[in-house]
DNA sequence: AAAGTATTTAGATATTTGTCTAAATAACTA
DNA sequence: TAGTTATTTAGACAAATATCTAAATACTTT
């Protein structure tokens, strides 16, 4: 859970997370949403993966990115056991 | 939402969550459970009800902490827009 | 009023984090 | 194979964070 957090802990992060939610977008286009240089994204990209929020696969040139929202199961049942 | 993700990226602040879920406690009673010093939880009592995911009521000498769920919902609907 | 208990505030410090530029890697194209 | 494009890795740095000790504040008790 801890990485999970941390991923969810970070503006940036949370909209790569809501641009994925839409559709697959490889790296670049991911970039291209947000006024940061590509190698930060390329960072948060690493933790987003690192937290099983998203997944990569390669496509020739590029690497396409989608959001894996089975992870978020954990989350959503930690909270429930909270609220009752 | 920033305050409350922040809040919750940190494993003391949601054991803490956790104890004040089947009871309210006061500063030293949460205090009693973590080998860390008593400003140190002061500190992440303050982080956890800036988040307003917890409330303090004073009682005599004591402060009083309860957990606040209500503050959850905003977070559970952002999760289950991600799911669909 | 003085002393004791509960908690927070202040200030210091080491670690973590987010960002950048430059360089490296990988794949496509001419 | 040389050049171009896509992306990551490496290394640096400023800002944020978690922790500590010491001191301040607030309440209770004698």
């Amino acid at each position: 859970m801890n990485s999970l957090f941390k991923a969810l802990n970070d503006e940036t992060r949370r909209q790569i997370i809501e641009l994925l939610k839409d559709e697959d977008l490889n790296a670049g286009e991911i970039s291209n949403h947000f006024n940061m240089s590509k190698p930060s994204i390329s960072h948060h990209l690493d933790i987003l993966k690192r937290a099983d929020l998203i997944t990569s696969e390669k496509k020739g040139q590029f690497i396409q990115y989608s959001l894996n929202t089975s992870i978020l199961e954990d989350l959503l049942s930690w909270i429930l056991t909270l609220k009752k």
